[in-house]
DNA sequence: TTTATTAGTAACCAATCGGTCAACAATGTG
DNA sequence: CACATTGTTGACCGATTGGTTACTAATAAA
């Protein structure tokens, strides 16, 4: 009953998330936008509103995936310390074999929004809250087959482990090279083991 | 020989590094900076030349004085144990403690500008460099003295403290509090001591 | 007091920013 | 076919961006 939409909203979005993962939300212009999304201004405001909430829909986009790989890492693993081993592994060489030093966009997100924009805040709290249920889960499983030691909270081992995660996708943006990041990955393994 | 300056250098360059540190690079405009400097365009752009020099000239004096208190925390401590937990502690209450979540300056630079920022990436990498050196002769002394475990090297162990530190910096300026990240300081430390 | 030199001021610049809008195109329904 | 509805296009908008420049002011040396 009216003139259909020429585009994927899915595609869109997936390149508009690549640009601002590229760039950063201030320093991608909505020209760079319509060129990577291949498409003209009036478009991508009618499909997603103004610059912010395209901004917003993409790190859901992104924090969408990014759950599902971690779930399917650390649910499937052989052993709670292997998930964890292989899950944290496999984040980091995802953000080391990028051609642009370009961190994680949820960290990206963090550093230049979330002081300002509670929108982005609430997303990434509220993705931080889901990854330390389930990461605190494994833990206590880990502990239980003495994996892990027990003379510390799986809560405040979950705690320590996305702190380093968080510190090594910051650090990749800049002196942190793949092979220091792998051993780091072992050495915090390390640290947690009984 | 010719008019004098106005104006104290080093009091306008530490109102510019201010306003970098609140509101980031792209985040702070010339008007910003006039306002915060007490000074017209003309005279910032004599004193400093342009907007990325005068960022690279507040970033270098954020690093001198940082790096004056690392040396002070770490070297003036009772025992190398007491000197990294209360180094840390207090670089994290001055992060949280803040009106503004406003995180360090180096790690918001590292993921602003690093990537695509050679200066940047040059002055941070160099300060890592030597913030490395001074915390593995602090770690190395306290193998030495039996309050650090020496299963894991000493360089191993600094560089999980400075990602640990940089995960925490990125983190206060979203959803970890003051009270989460002391309590993760003492983790850190119960991890790596014997 | 003249002169050389540098500092400060404010008007000005082109370029770009995010965002809007009127005209036109394409569809399903009646 | 006409119509209602929605998508697409490109010109256009005011505001702001970083940066320049011509002019004036202040100083020390000659």
């Amino acid at each position: 009953m009216a003139r259909p939409r020429e585009f994927d909203l899915d595609e869109a979005l997936e390149r508009a998330m690549q640009s601002f993962w590229d760039h950063g939300y201030e320093g991608t212009s909505l020209s760079d936008l319509m060129e990577a999304m291949d498409l003209q201004k009036g478009s991508i405001y009618k499909a997603f509103g103004d610059k912010h909430s395209l901004f917003i829909a993409s790190l859901e986009h992104y924090l969408n995936a990014v759950h599902q790989f971690d779930k399917k890492m650390l649910e499937n693993a052989a052993s709670p310390k292997a998930g964890i081993r292989s899950w944290l592994s496999t984040d980091l060489k995802n953000a080391c074999g990028q051609e642009i030093k370009r961190g994680c966009l949820m960290v990206n997100a963090l550093s230049e929004r979330a002081y300002k924009d509670k929108d982005v805040a609430d997303l990434i709290k509220n993705h931080i809250t889901k990854l330390s249920k389930l990461l605190t889960e494994i833990i206590i499983q880990g502990q239980e087959l003495d994996e892990f030691r027990n003379d510390i909270n799986a809560s405040d081992i979950t705690q320590m482990i996305i702190v380093s995660l968080f510190g090594m996708l910051t650090l990749t943006k800049g002196p942190m090279s793949k092979n220091a990041s792998i051993q780091n990955v072992k050495n915090i393994i390390k640290l947690i083991e009984k």
